[in-house]
DNA sequence: CGCCAGATTGAGGACGCTCAATTCTGGTGG
DNA sequence: CCACCAGAATTGAGCGTCCTCAATCTGGCG
């Protein structure tokens, strides 16, 4: 268990107080307490379900490296991944407040988590109504993603819903705001189709359209954005549902999110 | 504005006490605190959007009488509902952490809400720390069932789909507890399309499917459940994510719940 | 009685799945 | 340096679920 001390802590938990107080009102007080969080590190291999299914979970998980998946199963063992988390994301924050988890953890790749004790959670927020709102609002951002995600499994196609998780996941990863054009994706097409509802047969042919139309290219764990505006378009992709700006215009348009330097 | 002393008031706040206390460990004054709770009645007819996409809302709604869904919409404007409530339900609490809401409210049938100002909420969470944790607790919950409709969307077939939906709201409208085998379910067949990601000339195949099954059948706006069973199995259902027992058994099984009388 | 929203049914077509074969890639050991 | 291997990616052919378009039917209501 990791004290207030440790460095390598500090880090992990800098990068999800970053994320926290990007919507959040905080106080120094509040960020310490953030920092402070015990906790111990865990590493899993990739492919690794680390919390299982109907498992009662005793600790929180922030995401220190690699990507890692939240997914139930249907009947016949078929995955439908309901969330993925990058690194600064507290993937199961909420658990603190519902440990009876009817869904599992899995990493997507190799990854290395932090894992808060739900005490310690609950004192933070005990401790500052502030801060008690910040987790909150963090579990509703992530439900915010979840309704975006009903709405492409149910009402766009394949070629949308795949490059909606492009746009995604490139703003998640902070491309966007640094004008870059690439970013790290270290999913299997067996993964994108159980993110996306597919098959992975299909997700390959849908990856194929993208690229030979010149507007996205997956290769290896890297996916490069050749075309940020037919992207979004494609992926019917507005950003709001993020809430990355503590402030958004207030129009509601479907603008493509601060496009990258083309070609 | 209703004060403390409104009856109607009280009547409203308490069926959505009652659920909270169904999760959580509450005071006889964090009860009351709920119970005081101020805000107004607002009717909708049926088919009315009473929260719209973009808009920033000051307030929460409970769901008085009627039914209401939370949507969203792509580029064609096709619905997706990510969201059911019902009379007793919290329909945007989480409002009150994140106000710029990117999906709409609708009223399924008619529908009266009482609509709480976020202030309220947050001096209440303020207030009691309990009372905070059960209030994060009720839209994780809702989180919860969000995470299910992404599997059904993602993993099930239509008839699977609709059927999970039959035993979820029967379930929610607190049916299976009174060993029941009907509920009302005024969703129009249109409707129900847009919560299931399919069309309305499907889901009415679906439902001829189930009918002449003998395993559910929908006249007018009742659900009728003619083998719990065979519902239950054709849904792939499993209620652990809806929460609704205090405890459930360490067994992870798919056990259909609770079954009615059959025939 | 006319009107309208919702429900019902049919026929044809498209999107995504299944099954299967093959190629590519990175890692391991001889 | 190369053979070998497992996992992943790629491609083809056929098929099934669900969609689209369209017509008809039903019940409630003015």
């Amino acid at each position: 268990m990791s004290g207030p001390g440790d460095t390598d802590a500090r880090t992990a938990l800098a990068r999800w107080l970053r994320r926290l107080m990007l919507r959040s009102e905080l106080s120094e007080r509040d960020a310490e307490l953030v920092l402070s969080l015990p906790g111990t590190f865990r590493s899993t291999a990739a492919g690794r379900d680390f919390v299982r299914l109907g498992e009662r979970v005793a600790a929180s998980c922030i995401i220190s490296r690699g990507l890692a998946a939240r997914f139930g199963q249907n009947r016949d063992g078929l995955r439908q991944l309901t969330a993925v988390h990058l690194p600064g994301d507290a993937a199961d924050l909420h658990s603190a407040v519902l440990p009876e988890s009817e869904s599992a953890l899995t990493a997507l790749s190799d990854v290395t988590i932090y894992q808060v004790p739900h005490e310690a959670v609950h004192q933070a927020a005990q401790a500052s109504p502030a801060l008690a709102r910040a987790f909150w609002r963090d579990c509703t951002v992530d439900a915010s993603i979840a309704g975006e995600w009903l709405l492409s499994l149910g009402r766009r196609d394949a070629s949308s819903r795949l490059a909606h998780l492009f746009c995604e996941m490139a703003l998640r990863s902070g491309v966007a705001g640094a004008g870059q054009d690439r970013f790290e994706l270290p999913m299997t097409q067996e993964q994108l189709g159980d993110a996306l509802g597919l098959t992975a047969v299909h997700v390959n042919r849908m990856l194929r359209l993208l690229r030979e139309a010149g507007i996205a290219a997956k290769v290896g764990t890297t996916v490069e954005i050749l075309d940020w505006a037919r992207l979004a378009e494609v992926g019917d992709f507005d950003d709001a549902y993020l809430h990355l700006r503590r402030e958004r215009p207030a129009t509601g348009g479907s603008a493509p999110p601060t496009p990258g330097a083309g070609g």
